[in-house]
DNA sequence: TGCGAAGATTCGAACAATCGAATATACTGA
DNA sequence: TCAGTATATTCGATTGTTCGAATCTTCGCA
């Protein structure tokens, strides 16, 4: 059962493991959204959005709703906004080493992106 | 700055993504560890256990301490247990939901294993 | 019925992750 | 210094992920 479980844990993870898809989770964070607005706000392409809905989706992270011609999103349980509230903490709690790791990893891919 | 902080959340979720890699992080909960011990317990290749505590190191998701000839894991930070822990809640929430996915989990690989 | 809008799926290319086997490094004790 | 134990790194094969382009499906409306 502990592997199983280990297993679970592991494949909710790598959902999470996106940027874009974290930035869906919290932009559903206060409720439903449609598919058409978060593509929107996040400014992807409407394919590439799809496919990380469809991660989301089968890690059961989202769920989806449609009405008429559009599909609403939205967590699945509110719980998982806990995850990225304690990894909040995470961050601050140890502030100075994250940014060094920000530091690092802005040298390492793509240098000279502006901080949006 | 949110795009990178989203970048660094990700990286860390992507490090627990990996049922071996939570599985150490869970030995680790009440202290620290030599890696042998770990690799003992966990029964995995050695090549393996270190290419997956390099993984965890380099996200800063744990540390190590060298003492003559054995090295020592510990967690950098406990706040992720609680991640974990939050994640266990989220089973439990919704138990009947999280079998039937272990469930097919199990069906789509390596059908027949036991559940240890 | 047919057109347009909203999403989903499929495809192929580029890249990254995982594993075991082999090899390398670091330390200890004789 | 040499042998042995503990751990890390490198290599190559296999598999998985990500992306945009193209295509498909579904629904609403004229």
């Amino acid at each position: 059962m502990t592997q199983e479980l280990r297993r679970f844990k592991a494949e909710i993870f790598h959902a999470l493991a996106h940027p874009t898809r974290i930035a869906i989770v919290e932009l559903l964070r206060n409720g439903e959204m449609s598919a058409g607005k978060l593509i929107e706000r996040l400014e992807l392409e409407q394919a590439n959005a799809s496919q990380h809905f469809a991660v989301l989706r089968a890690k059961q992270v989202i769920v989806n709703r449609k009405e008429g011609n559009q599909v609403f999103y939205s967590l699945r349980d509110p719980v998982l906004i806990e995850v990225l509230d304690v990894l909040k903490r995470y961050f601050y709690s140890q502030l100075s080493q994250t940014m060094s790791m920000l530091k690092e990893m802005r040298m390492e891919k793509g240098s000279g992106k502006k901080l949006s």
